[in-house]
DNA sequence: CCTGGATATTTTAGGCTTGAACTATATCCC
DNA sequence: GGGATATAGTTCAAGCCTAAAATATCCAGG
C-alpha cells in the first residue's frame, strides 16, 4: 500500500483531499436525507420520490411540460421520464396531450386527481424538510444558499469544460 | 388551485419555503455532480459509481469488512451490498473471507487486482472532484463543511425523532 | 418537393436499489 | 440445555435509471 500511495503521488500530486472530504460529506447529507423522505413517502403515502418529484414539477407549471423539459429540470434521462410518465397515467395522475402543432412533442399535466394527491402530500412534506433543517438558523440557511449556488456555478463550469466542443481538445 | 394553496396553509400554516429551496438546491448540487462522476468512471473505466464506491470503502480498511458494515457506510440495504459484492468478487475484484469466530459474517476486502484497480481510479477521480470544486476558496470550502456538519447533526436529529421508540409517542 | 440534419420521444438491455420475507447462526437467560 | 430473541446475510419482486439504438416528426436549403 505504500507503493500505491506512492504512485498516485507521483502522478496527481495533489491528492485533493479536502476537496474529497467536502464531496463526501455533501453526498452524505444529500444520501440521508433524500433516504428519510423516500421512507415517509412510501409509508405515509405510498408513493415514490421519482413519483413525487415528477408531480411537483407539474404542479409548478399549470400549462404542462414536455417529456423532454421534465428529463432536463429533473436530472434524468428521457428515457426515465417516458417511464414514470407512463405509470403515473395508468394511476390516472397525469395526463398527456398530444400537441397539433408538433406531432413529436406531447405536453404532461396533473389530472385533478393528481393536483390534489400532490397537494395532500406537498404539506406534509414541506414540514418533513422543515423538520430536518430546524437545527440551522436562518442565516446557517442563507450562508449554505449563497456557498451551494458558488458550487453550483464551480460544479457546471467544471462539468462544461469536460465536454466535447468546449476547448481542452489539444489539436 | 387557490383552494389547494389555502387548503395546504390551513393545515400546514409554515409553508418552509425557504428550508424547501435549500433542500432542493443541495439536491441539485449533489445530482449534478453525481452524474458527471459517474459519467466519467463510465467513460474512462467502464466502472460504475456503486462499485467505485464499495471499493473506496474497502481500501480504507486493509483487514476487510464485514457485508454488514459496508451496508450502513455506505447508507445502502443489505441485499443491495451482497449483489454488489457477488459481481465484483465475480470480476475478481474482491474476497470473502469466511469467519471461524461467527459464522454468520463473512469479511469483504479488495484483491491484489482490486486494490490496483482501485489505485487507478481513484487518482484520477481526486483530480475531477478538484476540478468541480475549483470554483471555491479554500475559505467557502470550510465554511461549507462546517454548515453541512451542522446540518448533517440536524438532519439525524429530525430522522432519529421520527423513528420508532423515540419519544414523540403521545401514550 | 425532397433530402439531410435536428429535435422529441420510445425502446431495450443491463445494472442499481429497496423492502420484505426468509435462512442461518449466535446469544441471552431461565 | 433449550427456547426466545437478536443479528448477519440472502433472495426476490418491483421499480428506478442509464446509455445507446431506433422511431417519428419537423424544418431548412437546394
Amino acid at each position: 500500500m505504500p507503493i500505491d500511495a506512492e504512485t498516485r503521488l507521483q502522478e496527481h500530486p495533489d491528492d485533493h483531499k479536502d476537496e474529497l472530504r467536502l464531496w463526501l460529506r455533501l453526498l452524505t447529507c444529500t444520501t440521508m436525507i433524500e433516504a428519510e423522505i423516500r421512507t415517509r413517502l412510501r409509508a405515509r403515502f405510498g408513493v415514490t420520490l421519482p413519483r413525487f418529484d415528477l408531480m411537483a414539477q407539474l404542479e409548478k407549471s399549470a400549462d404542462g411540460m414536455t417529456l423532454g423539459a421534465l428529463s432536463r429540470r429533473m436530472m434524468v434521462s428521457n428515457g426515465n421520464i417516458t417511464g414514470l410518465v407512463k405509470s403515473l397515467a395508468v394511476d390516472g395522475m397525469v395526463e398527456r396531450i398530444s400537441q397539433q402543432t408538433d406531432r413529436r412533442t406531447a405536453l404532461v399535466r396533473l389530472t385533478c386527481k393528481g393536483r390534489a394527491s400532490f397537494a395532500a402530500m406537498a404539506g406534509e412534506h414541506g414540514d418533513w424538510i422543515g423538520e430536518i433543517f430546524a437545527g440551522l438558523t436562518h442565516s446557517d440557511r442563507e450562508l449554505l444558499m449563497e456557498h451551494l449556488a458558488t458550487m453550483k456555478v464551480s460544479a457546471r463550469n467544471a462539468i462544461a469544460a469536460g465536454m466535447p466542443g468546449s476547448g481542452e481538445q489539444r489539436c
